[in-house]
DNA sequence: TCTGGGGTCCTGCTACGA
DNA sequence: TCTGTCGTAGCAGGACCC
């Protein structure tokens, strides 16, 4: 463990009820009420639920008919991802200002190595209840802090500094949690094992078969047991971090690994050239947003699921990086040629992974011959969208039988939208 | 009306070349 | 020339996260 490990300077930060939120401050009348975000499609889930919601017992991730059934009347609006990526941003800023070495996890909260910053700005807890400030100031939002001295100690210290709901409203949390390293094993060990970062359903499935419930039943079982029930890499991970270690330092540069877009459609569709119609977009919307992320690459993966549920996933590895709508869609076509979609698809994804920058993008051989042809296009096609908006222009092989529908694909959604086959 | 959409990481298997 | 071994890449699936 390295020396900075021995003090409290990783800190956890987590916007409460983020997209929820952001809802509020752009509709102040919804205050005080049951406010869902996303479940509102016809097989939508829940993205985000205020703590007036959370009371009803209506969490993120359940589908949307659950959390209707729980909480009729609550207020269920489909999200403007958009808006929370522009708030996000602001609060991001914030967080710079204090330190550069920022680690985003998601739109809504990130890790932040503050070592460098207490000389200047005192110390770790003193910045924490400092960012909670200026967050609610310039941007009317709240949040929570942990602190501690490595990344997933501090995760689980923001959980301590929550809000929570309850029936008489969200009973406020202490905002900023604190676990100083010598504090660590004794905050770790009554936890259920399931806070752990990395263990889902199936790991702790595994864990209960071999009788660990708690954090402390893990940490005191020889690591060669957890390794023969979760595997070597996974069964030393969580064996370490059971008992206080985790050496991952606060990374504010990760490599995008891949860009896709998937969508689960209304009713399953039985129609290969239904799902044609949709892979024109999908391939149209990860083109773009590899281009405008200066970004190619070279596996292609297809993925379907069934309407039983069942997944399966296909993929390709061209021999050149790509960054064009056509060669995604080629790619694309064959690999769903693989697939028998008669018994009905509910979802379609494609992504590409392998991803490098364009500057390293190898010119095919027919563009060594004849210069850039669909690449142009794409290009233009981007140029256009820059200034009339995002759904100026299209694939026409995307429209489907009654004219052009265009739908700009690539922006999060919440919920399958109401499509026609 | 069960089960979104964006990802990352790991594992097991197979093919292939040295 | 044949065979076994090893490393690596590609592929598919699964688990997990927010």
């Amino acid at each position: 463990m390295n020396k900075s490990r021995d003090i409290a300077n990783i800190l956890h930060v987590d916007m409460d009820a983020f997209f929820v939120s952001v809802e509020l401050l752009d509709q102040p009348e919804l205050r005080g009420k049951p406010v869902v975000v996303g479940g509102d499609g016809q097989r939508g889930v829940v993205a985000a639920a205020s703590y007036e919601a959370r009371a009803f017992g209506v969490y993120s991730a359940m589908s949307g008919a659950q959390a209707r059934r729980l909480c009729p009347h609550a207020i269920f609006l489909s999200g403007r991802f958009h808006r929370y990526s522009e708030v996000s941003a602001n609060v991001m800023a914030i967080f710079r200002d204090v330190t550069p070495l920022v680690e985003p996890l998601s739109l809504d909260e990130a890790f932040l190595d503050v070592s460098g910053a207490q000389r200047l700005l005192g110390d770790a807890p003193l910045i924490a209840a400092s960012i909670r400030q200026r967050v609610f100031e310039e941007q009317g939002l709240t949040c929570s802090v942990g602190v501690a001295s490595t990344k997933f100690v501090a995760k689980l210290a923001t959980e301590a500094a929550k809000p929570k709901a309850s029936k008489n409203g969200p009973q406020f949390g202490s905002g900023v949690f604190v676990v100083e390293p010598e504090e660590t094993l004794d905050f770790l060990r009554p936890l259920p094992v399931e806070a752990l970062w990395g263990v889902g359903p199936a790991t702790l499935a595994k864990l209960h078969r071999i009788g660990v419930m708690t954090i402390a039943d893990l940490a005191d079982l020889p690591e060669e047991n957890i390794v023969a029930a979760l595997g070597r890499s996974h069964g030393r991970h969580l064996h370490a971090l059971a008992n206080g270690r985790d050496e991952r330092s606060v990374e504010p540069e990760r490599a995008m690994k891949s860009i896709g877009h998937e969508e689960t459609f209304s009713r399953d569709h039985h129609l290969r050239s239904t799902l044609d119609r949709e892979l024109v977009q999908f391939a149209d919307a990860v083109a773009s947003r590899l281009r405008s992320q200066g970004l190619v690459g070279r596996t292609i993966q297809l993925k379907v699921r069934f309407g039983d549920f069942t997944t399966v996933t296909r993929s390709t590895t061209l021999a050149v990086s790509v960054d064009d709508s056509r060669s995604l869609l080629e790619a694309g076509r064959g690999l769903l040629d693989l697939i028998d979609p008669s018994q009905g698809v509910r979802l379609l994804g494609l992504s590409v992974s392998g991803l490098s920058s364009d500057s390293s993008r190898q010119l095919t051989f027919d563009e060594a011959m004849s210069g850039p042809g669909w690449q142009e296009t794409d290009r233009t096609i981007d140029e256009i969208r820059a200034r009339f908006g995002e759904t100026a222009i299209g694939p026409a092989a995307a429209a489907g039988p009654d004219g052009l529908r265009l739908k700009r694909r690539g922006a999060q959604q919440w919920g399958p939208n109401a499509e026609k086959e």
